[in-house]
DNA sequence: CAACAGAAGCT
DNA sequence: AGCTTC
DNA sequence: GTTG
């Protein structure tokens, strides 16, 4: 239980606190502190001069708000960091309304002296360049009727249903009435892949899970939420592109029919339900949650968008209990007795259920600008912040980024051959990049091995890029490294099959390249850019390194997770023991190696029961 | 109440 | 040191 | 958001 916040739907406000102590000075026109300086404009451009922002919640604590309150500060605001008369507006987020505001300042009704506005009040004054009128509709709150001389509360107490944390703001900036306009995706929207998941069926049935796979499981349940969780919208396919971020589709299948009996119910169910992660949820139809976890999906994606990172995991744990729960989950105990699932959540649930509806969610979400943000994430080398950046800069589309704003080398590149890098490379041309690759080592030195790895070796049907091992026998890294960096690299780029450096390896120390590769010739693939990532591991480190590189991500986490709790650590060198952490898990020693050349090794020693490539999926 | 993997390269 | 990516 |  998390008491921490004591805010909900019910009772507490938002945490708001911010200023007491010294986070932030009383009246700040600045925040001295920790981000020093934020540089105001010039003074005829400080639209808000003289202008007292409240914000509701009113922490700069999540990224998103910050960046807002930091703007607004910058064109002259000041930031009231407690309520009082002096206030000239409320900035409120999407995810409040009035109710929760009233009832957070305890008030009855709000002094009509301050304005009331949603979160895009001061990026929209800014982009006109003077103070809007704080009563247009676009700036309205929830529950806040304008036109009542005292709004009633109970407008929105009557909505009490599922709030939205405050979270931290959702970025927004000038309304675009053109969404973005891609002119640079062609058809593929960069978007994900519907996947199939079909890859699940775990064979396996000989190797019944061993003791410690209750660990590994608990490992795995923490981990598993962060991958973005692969929604499959069969049906709904067209209509959304979004699907947060990920490119997670693998389908990666075990050629054969792996499906085998699943004998044994007692520990071979048990240890089904936990590695849940390659479950198949192919049919959409056969999980009798899909409605509450489509809602669940939503909120998780609204915590996503607005830098949430932590709830966002959370959120997306709970989901993939859901989605493996055999039965719908109509109580809020029956949702609490489930894994991962606490008692906001279950409540939630339990409103989903009978409500199948989530009313906070429906002006936080889905605006247009949600749609500009995802976009702009897409973009290689652009992550949260950047892409925040440009949304509250005003930016739409691609092409006025190109125009106006400053890109580092590497977001021109991923702008410029966005849908490329964003689209999948069918297992066919995976194999054509890696072979092009081992082709030109080996004609360096034959000793050299190139394997390919990432999805690709998990059995993946597409690969969102490739990763290639690049090794040796008995070889150390230095040379490896002075090999790729001095030949191979500069080969390939000669041969115009690299196109890009990404970002390399500097020349002492280091282990990997990233690039883009391309095939020349004349099939379907002729002339698209893929992002190639180079693995440089000599030979005491394979084992390790192929753990790291076959992923997926969420089942290395849940292995190093396992690590930690039994005072090891995993990472892409090995596994090692005896690992000091001081406070907060702070790696104080690096532990003594036990293992890296042998992968099935670092399974056992970990004892976690071996699992071949097709089946680390989470 | 802190942890939720662990590391590398770029700015 | 923050951001982004693997 | 949930958990140890
Ligand atoms: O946050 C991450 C991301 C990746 N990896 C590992 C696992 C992953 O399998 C491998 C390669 O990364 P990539 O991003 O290429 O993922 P993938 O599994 O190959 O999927 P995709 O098909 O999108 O390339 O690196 C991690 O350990 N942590
Ligand atoms: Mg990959």
């Amino acid at each position: 239980m998390s008491r921490a916040d004591s805010s909900d739907t019910a009772k507490g406000p938002p945490p708001l606190v911010t200023t007491s102590s010294s986070a932030v000075t009383k009246k700040a026109v600045g925040k001295r502190k920790r981000d020093s300086e934020i540089r105001l404009v010039p003074d005829d451009q400080r639209i808000f001069k003289s202008q007292r922002f409240y914000f509701f919640p009113n922490s700069d604590k999540h990224p998103a708000r910050k960046l807002r309150i930091a703007k607004a500060i910058e064109f002259g605001a000041t930031w009231e960091s407690e309520f009082n008369e002096s206030v000239t507006h409320i900035v409120a987020d999407k995810s409040m309304d009035y109710g929760l505001l009233l009832k957070y300042l305890k008030k009855d009704a709000l002094p009509p002296h301050i304005a009331l506005v949603s979160e895009n009040y001061p990026a929209e004054c800014i982009t006109f360049c003077r103070l809007l009128d704080p009563r247009q509709p676009q700036f309205k709150v929830r529950g806040y009727d304008l036109s009542a001389a005292a709004p009633p509360i109970s407008s929105a107490s009557s909505d009490r249903s599922l709030k939205l944390k405050p979270a931290p703001d959702s970025v927004r900036a000038r309304q675009p009435e053109t969404p973005v306009q891609d002119d640079r995706v062609p058809e593929s929207p960069p978007t994900v892949s519907t996947e199939d998941g079909e890859g699940e069926e775990d064979r396996n049935p000989s190797a019944p899970p061993i003791e410690s796979t209750a660990e590994f499981d608990a490992a795995l349940k923490q981990a598993r939420d962060l991958r973005h969780v692969p929604l499959d919208m069969e049906e709904d396919s067209g209509s959304r592109p979004t699907s947060s971020d990920g490119p997670a589709t693998d389908d990666e299948r075990p050629p054969a029919g792996s499906e085998l009996d699943r004998r044994k119910k007692g520990k071979a169910q048990n240890y089904q339900a936990k590695f849940q992660c390659m479950h198949k949820h192919t049919g959409s139809d056969e999980n009798p949650n899909v409605g509450t976890i489509a809602i669940l999906q939503q909120m998780a994606e609204y915590y996503n968008q607005v830098g949430d990172e932590w709830r966002t995991r959370a959120y997306r744990k709970a989901i993939s209990t859901l989605r493996n729960h055999p039965t719908k989950v109509w109580t809020r105990e029956e949702a609490l007795a489930l894994p991962q699932i606490g008692g906001r959540l279950a409540s939630k649930i339990e409103e989903i259920a009978y409500t199948n509806r989530l009313r906070r969610l429906d002006n936080a979400k889905a605006e247009p600008q949600d749609q500009v943000l995802q976009t702009f994430m897409q973009v290689y080398g652009a992550g949260f912040a950047q892409a925040s950046k440009w949304v509250n800069a005003g930016y739409t589309t691609l092409d006025e980024l190109v125009e106006k704003a400053e890109l580092t080398p590497n977001q021109r590149i991923g702008i410029d051959h966005y849908a490329d890098f964003n689209s999948r490379i069918p297992r066919a041309e995976v194999e054509q990049h890696g072979n092009a690759v081992r082709k030109a080592l080996h004609k360096i030195d034959p000793a050299f091995d190139v394997i390919v790895g990432g999805s690709y070796r998990r059995g993946a049907k597409d690969s969102g890029d490739i990763d290639c091992i690049i090794t040796r026998p008995n070889t150390d890294l230095p040379h490896i490294r002075q090999v790729v960096l001095d030949q191979l690299v500069p080969k390939l780029f000669a041969k115009r099959f690299l196109m890009a450096e990404l970002a390399a390896t500097s020349r002492d120390d280091g282990s990997k390249w990233h690039g883009a590769s391309c095939i020349a010739g004349s099939s379907s693939s002729t002339g698209i850019w893929r992002r190639i990532d180079l693995l440089l591991v000599p030979s005491d480190e394979l084992g390790a390194a192929l753990i790291y590189f076959t992923g997926n991500d969420i089942f290395n986490r849940s292995l190093r997770l396992l690590a930690s709790t039994k005072g090891m650590r995993l990472n892409q060198r090995g596994l090692y023991k005896d690992v000091i952490r001081g406070k907060g898990r702070e790696k104080l020693s690096e532990g003594t190696l036990v293992e890296g050349r042998d992968e099935k090794r670092i399974f056992e020693v970990l004892g976690v029961p071996w699992r071949p490539p097709e089946h680390r999926i989470c």
